[in-house]
DNA sequence: CCATGCGAGATTGTCGACAATCGACGATCA
DNA sequence: TGATCGTCGATTGTCGACAATCTCGCATGG
C-alpha cells in the first residue's frame, strides 16, 4: 500500500530504518543497494535521500557517498541551543491566545507521553516527548517556525533513538514535564521562558553525556 | 562552463532567474520546457527543483505542478520575526568572541553595500545587504544557526528583488546600517537587542506595504 | 440553465541503461 | 625501501522512454 509518492514512501521507510538504529550512524549507504531493499529505482531514491539530507539525518559528498550522520558533542550543543531559542519564541508567539483548546491539547499529550512512559515503552516515549513540545510549535501559527522546528526535531530523533539503544535511556522520568507543563498554564510569561532555559539545560547536559561517553 | 554537479548549476541558474524576474512569482514551471531551456534531463533538473522548494522559492503539489513561490504579508510577518530572533541569538553567541577581524569584516562589509547604494546599483545591493547581515550567523560558529538564516535568506531575497524590481525599492539608503554598525562595535548587548529589534520592525514595515499594496 | 460524468491532452512520477568520477590497489622507478 | 603514477572496479551522476495521474473542455441528462 504505497503512498502518495514513491519518494515520500521510500523516505519514511529509510527515516524509520535509521531511527531504529537497523542503520547505524556513520554507515555508508550504496544507492543501487537501497533500491533494491526498498524495491525501487534509483530515482524516487535519490530524491528521498536529499529529503533526508535536508533533514540532517544523511550527509553526502558528489560523487563519493552518503552517510548516516554521525553524533558529535558541538550537535548537541547547537540542537538543544536552537531548541532554546525557537521554543521561547513560539510560546512568545501563542502566550496571549492560548485557549481552552491549547490547555486541554497540551495536558493530553502530556497524558499521552506519560502512558508511554509507564508502559515502558521507550521508542513510543520519543515520539510522545516529541509530540508534546510539538504543540507550542504548532499552535504559534507561524509556518517557518513550524518548519524549523522539523527540521531539529529529526536531528533531535536521531540523537534520542542512539541513546535509547545504548543504555535504555533511562528516561524520561515519569515527572519530567510536570513544571513544563504547569508554566505553559500559567500567566507568567517570564517564568515559561526560565523553565524552558532549564529544561533545555538539562536535556543537553544528558544527551551530551552519552554522546562524548562513546566516542563515534 | 559547469559546475561540481549539473543539479547544482540548474539550481542557481533557476534561482538567479526567479530572484532577477525573469520568471514572476506565481507562475507555474514545467518539467519539460525547463529542463530543454537549461540543456539537461529532466533527472538533475528535478533535483534542482527540490532544492529550490527547500530554500521557500518554490512550491509544489504531487502529481499537479510547481510554481513560483507567491507573496504574501503573513510570510513577510514570519520571515521577519524569526529574523529577528534568530540574529538576536547570533549576536548573543557571538558577542563575547568578536575581535579585530569580526570588527575589520563588518566594516568592510558596510562600506561594500554603501559603494553599491552610492553606485545605484539596486540588484547589487540587494545581495551586499544580505552578505552584511550574513556576518553575525558566519561568525557565530553554529552551523544549524547558519543554515536557519540561508533558509531565510532566499525567501528574503525573494521579496526584496520583487520590490526592487516593482518601484526602483527607493532603499535602503545610504545611512541605512550606521547605528547597526554602531551597535555591534559596541559594548552594550541589549542595545544591539533593540537595534536589531527597530531595524527588522522597518524593514517589515516597508516591505508588507509593497506586499499588500500589491494584491499577488 | 446548471450540474455531472467522461475523454483527450498534458504533466508529473518512475524506470532501466549509459557515462563520468572517485578510491584503492599494485606496478614501477628513484 | 618509499613514493608516485596508472589502471581497475565500484559508485554516483545523467539520460531518454514509458506509466500513472491530474486538469480542462465537452457532451449529456435532469
Amino acid at each position: 500500500m504505497p503512498k502518495s509518492t514513491l519518494r515520500a514512501h521510500v523516505a519514511e521507510r529509510l527515516r524509520t530504518a535509521i531511527l531504529a538504529g537497523d542503520i547505524a550512524p556513520g554507515t555508508a549507504l550504496v544507492e543501487t543497494a537501497l533500491s533494491q531493499r526498498f524495491d525501487v529505482s534509483r530515482g524516487p531514491l535519490r530524491e528521498a535521500l536529499r529529503q533526508l539530507i535536508e533533514e540532517g539525518l544523511l550527509v553526502t559528498v558528489p560523487y563519493t557517498g552518503t552517510h548516516v550522520a554521525s553524533l558529535s558533542v558541538e550537535d548537541v550543543r547547537e540542537i538543544y541551543s536552537l531548541r532554546t531559542v525557537l521554543e521561547t519564541f513560539a510560546f512568545e508567539q501563542v502566550w496571549e491566545r492560548r485557549g481552552a483548546g491549547f490547555r486541554a491539547e497540551l495536558r493530553h499529550r502530556n497524558d499521552r507521553l506519560i502512558a508511554t512512559i509507564d508502559a515502558a515503552d521507550d521508542r513510543a516515549s520519543i515520539l510522545t516527548e516529541l509530540e508534546l513540545h510539538g504543540l507550542v510549535f504548532e499552535a504559534a501559527g507561524h509556518k517557518l517556525l513550524l518548519r524549523a522546528w522539523q527540521g531539529l526535531r529529526g536531528r533531535l530523533q536521531l540523537y534520542w533513538a542512539a541513546h535509547h539503544r545504548a543504555h535504555g535511556r533511562h528516561g524520561p522520568r515519569r515527572d519530567s514535564h510536570d513544571s513544563y507543563i504547569s508554566a505553559a498554564l500559567g500567566s507568567d510569561l517570564d517564568a515559561m521562558r526560565r523553565e524552558i532555559a532549564g529544561h533545555m539545560r538539562r536535556g543537553a547536559e544528558q544527551t551530551e553525556k552519552f554522546v562524548s561517553g562513546k566516542p563515534q
